[in-house]
DNA sequence: GGCACGTTTGCGGAAATCCACAATAGGCAG
DNA sequence: CTGCCTATTGTGGATTTCCGCAAACGTGCC
C-alpha cells in the first residue's frame, strides 16, 4: 500500500506553496495540481491520504470536480477550501460526502488537524478497499460452475439440495464445493459466509 | 411500528405554528415543543420521524440538544434550522451527524423536501433498529452456555473441538447446538452466520 | 496429436452431523 | 415437596460431509 499523500488543487501557486509548505512543516507529504482538469488526468481511484480542494476555480470548480470523481469511483476524503463559503453550498457538499469545508482565511492548526484526521480516515478506507480487492481477486478464481455452487452453498442447502437443482451427481457438488473451499481459503461454510460479509458490510 | 412523525423545537410559537401548519398541509404528522428541556424529557429512542431544530433557544440550544440525544441514543435524523448561521457551526453539525442544516427564512418546499427526506432515511434506520431488535431478543433466549457455543460455532470450530474446549461430551455439545438453531430460528450454521452479520453492518 | 483445465461421475471409507429415546443432577419458584 | 429449566451424558442409527483414487468427456491452446 502506497504511503499517504494530500493532493493539493488549487489555480493560485502562492496558495498551493503556502500549503505544501504548511503539510512539510509537519510531516504530512502533498502534491499539488493547478487545476480539477489536471488533477482529473491522474488516476485518483489508486491514491491514498486526502484532497483539498479550491472551490472556486477557472474552469472546472472544486465541487464539479468533486462530482466527477465520485463518477470515476475515487473516494479520497475531500477537504473544501474557499474564500466566501456559503452556508447551502458547505452543507451540500458535506452531504455529498465531502470530508470537511473549511473558510479561508484557515486557522494552521486547526488545518492541519483536519488533514491528519482525513488521512487517518482515508487510511481505514484504503485498508478494507484492500480487502474486498482481496476479496474479489479470490472469486474470480472460481469457475463459473463454483460459482454458482458457492451461492447455493450460502444460501445454506444441502450438497443433495445442490445436485438436484443442478441435475449434477452429489460426488460432483462435493468435488466443487472441496475447490470452493481451497480458492477461497477457507474450512468451512460458516467462514466462507463470514468472508463475503464483508462485502455487503 | 408508529408512524412517523416530525418534531419540531422551537422557543417561537409562531414559528412552530407556521412549520406545523406547512407540514400539515403536505400531510406531515407533527408535533411541538416549546425547548429541548421539554424534549429531552420525552422518551426520545422509541420516536420514528424526524427532528425540526432552532439552533438559537434560551436555555438549552440546538446544538447542545443534539448532542445530549445522541448521548442518550437517540438518532433520530436532525435538521437544524438557524436565523444567522455561520459556516463552521453548520459543518461541525453535519460532521456530528445533523441531516441538514437550514438558514431562515427558509423555503416552505425545500423545507418540507428535507423533511420528507429525513422521514423516508428514517424509515429505513427504524427497519434496521426493529431487525436488531428482533435479533437481539433472540439472543437474549439463548441461556449462558449456549452462547458460548455459538461463539465457537460462529468461529468454525468443529463440535468435537467445541467439546474439548469447553471439557465437556460431544453429545452436550450437539445438544446445545440444536437449542440454539431452534431459538435463532435457523437450520444451518450457514443461516446463523448470515444472521449475526446483520448486526455488524 | 498432445496437454491443461473444467466438469462430470463412481466407489468406498473415515469423520461429522442430526436426532430420538433415555437418564442424572442442581437451582429455583410456587 | 414438586415441577420447570438448565446442563450434562449415553446409545444407536440415519444422514451428510469430506476425501483419495480413478476415469471419462469436451474445449481450447501449442
Amino acid at each position: 500500500m502506497s504511503s499517504p499523500v494530500t493532493h493539493i488543487v488549487d489555480d493560485d501557486p502562492a496558495v498551493r506553496d503556502a500549503l505544501q509548505w504548511l503539510l512539510k512543516s509537519r510531516g504530512v507529504q502533498s502534491q499539488t495540481w493547478a487545476s480539477a482538469e489536471e488533477f482529473l488526468s491522474a488516476d485518483s481511484r489508486e491514491l491514498c491520504g486526502c484532497l483539498l480542494l479550491d472551490v472556486r476555480m477557472p474552469g472546472m470548480s472544486g465541487i464539479e470536480l468533486f462530482d466527477r470523481l465520485r463518477g470515476i469511483g475515487c473516494h479520497l476524503p475531500v477537504i473544501f477550501l474557499t474564500g466566501h463559503g456559503d452556508v447551502p453550498m458547505a452543507v451540500q457538499a458535506l452531504k455529498d460526502g465531502a470530508f470537511d469545508f473549511i473558510e479561508k482565511p484557515y486557522d494552521d492548526n486547526a488545518l492541519v488537524d483536519k488533514v491528519l484526521a482525513a488521512i487517518g480516515h482515508d487510511a481505514k478506507r484504503c485498508a478494507h478497499a484492500n480487502a474486498i480487492r482481496a476479496l474479489r481477486q479470490k472469486l474470480e478464481q472460481l469457475t463459473q460452475r463454483e460459482q454458482e455452487v458457492m451461492q447455493m452453498i450460502l444460501a445454506g442447502k444441502l450438497n443433495k439440495v445442490i445436485a438436484d437443482d443442478l441435475g449434477i451427481a452429489m460426488r460432483t457438488v462435493e468435488v466443487h464445493r472441496s475447490h470452493i473451499f481451497e480458492k477461497m481459503q477457507v474450512r468451512s461454510a460458516v467462514e466462507l459466509s463470514q468472508l463475503l460479509s464483508t462485502l455487503g458490510g
